[in-house]
DNA sequence: TATTGTTATACTCTATAACTATA
DNA sequence: TATAGTTATAGAGTATAACAATA
């Protein structure tokens, strides 16, 4: 069914940047801590992945590890992220959020999630729980195979 | 329904950047002429409006005019668009695709929609309608009041 | 005076290349 | 030698403020 998946492909190109583009304005808007989209997800990860290394956090945000390295200073400094040089292996370094990096996280995720409820309730109840499949499923097909490794055959 | 509502937000927070991710490094990557999602935009804004204003295309894309009018200044030195002062009111800028604008437009759109393709071929035509459908009900959400309409023609 | 666009300036984000420390 | 991370440097991309031209 190539015609199917062609408009689908057309779809999403179109309408993944205009929600892209509200989420990034939410996110650096001053109702919530002024977070990057990338400082964002790289927060979430270390949220879910406690003591991650510098390299794993960026290959889940797609940073080069020089770019990772300069935004992790930025947290550091900001106190939102710990850095500890790893015990076993004293090239590696350990990240761990802080209860202000937690706090924070926690608020823009909140901020956001708010902001897109408001967005998605001109909808209804059946539409939404159409987009829930449709993210599931994007997921799917967009994680990368480290982290979610389904059924994604090359 | 409000929970509903929140998970729904939920997951387009978490899958929508991840999409976004593939969309951008396939724009750049080199399989296709090089261009940044936003200069995307523009010309796909311009190849549906002909001699559309500095403004129109700034308000469309989200961007301020000055940063629009160094895009734009950038467009015109690469040969992807012409710009020229309007005849009617000479404030005004006119702005228009190039034969090679439109062809490098048509190259992006393609490259990119052909990658998406690829990522969705792996699941199933349920699935891709079910995405289908949740990206027409997003873009009215999320769509601007004044252009509903943001897509290529093609 | 108000509007349209540009210039000047500064800051963030990202990359590549070269380096340091450790294994 | 190979790996993990950092520093140095450069280039987009974006914003705000100030300006010029036109209405």
């Amino acid at each position: 069914m190539q015609t199917m998946a062609d408009e689908c492909a057309c779809e999403v190109l179109e309408v993944v940047p205009l929600v892209m583009r509200a989420i990034r304005s939410e996110m650096r808007s001053h109702r919530t801590p002024e977070l990057s989209v990338p400082q964002f997800r790289a927060l979430a990860f270390l949220g879910r992945h406690e003591g991650a290394s510098l390299s794993d956090v960026a290959e889940h945000v797609g940073l080069t590890p020089p770019s990772m390295s300069k935004m992790v200073e930025g947290l550091v400094v900001r106190d939102l992220v710990v850095r500890q040089v790893s015990p076993s292996d004293r090239r590696r370094v350990t990240l761990t959020l802080t209860a202000r990096g937690k706090s924070i996280l926690e608020s823009a995720h909140q901020g956001t999630v708010a902001h897109l409820t408001e967005k998605l309730a001109a909808l209804s109840p059946e539409e939404r729980a159409t987009i829930v499949q449709a993210m599931q499923a994007l997921r799917r097909a967009f994680a990368s195979a480290k982290e979610a490794n389904t059924g994604i055959v090359r």
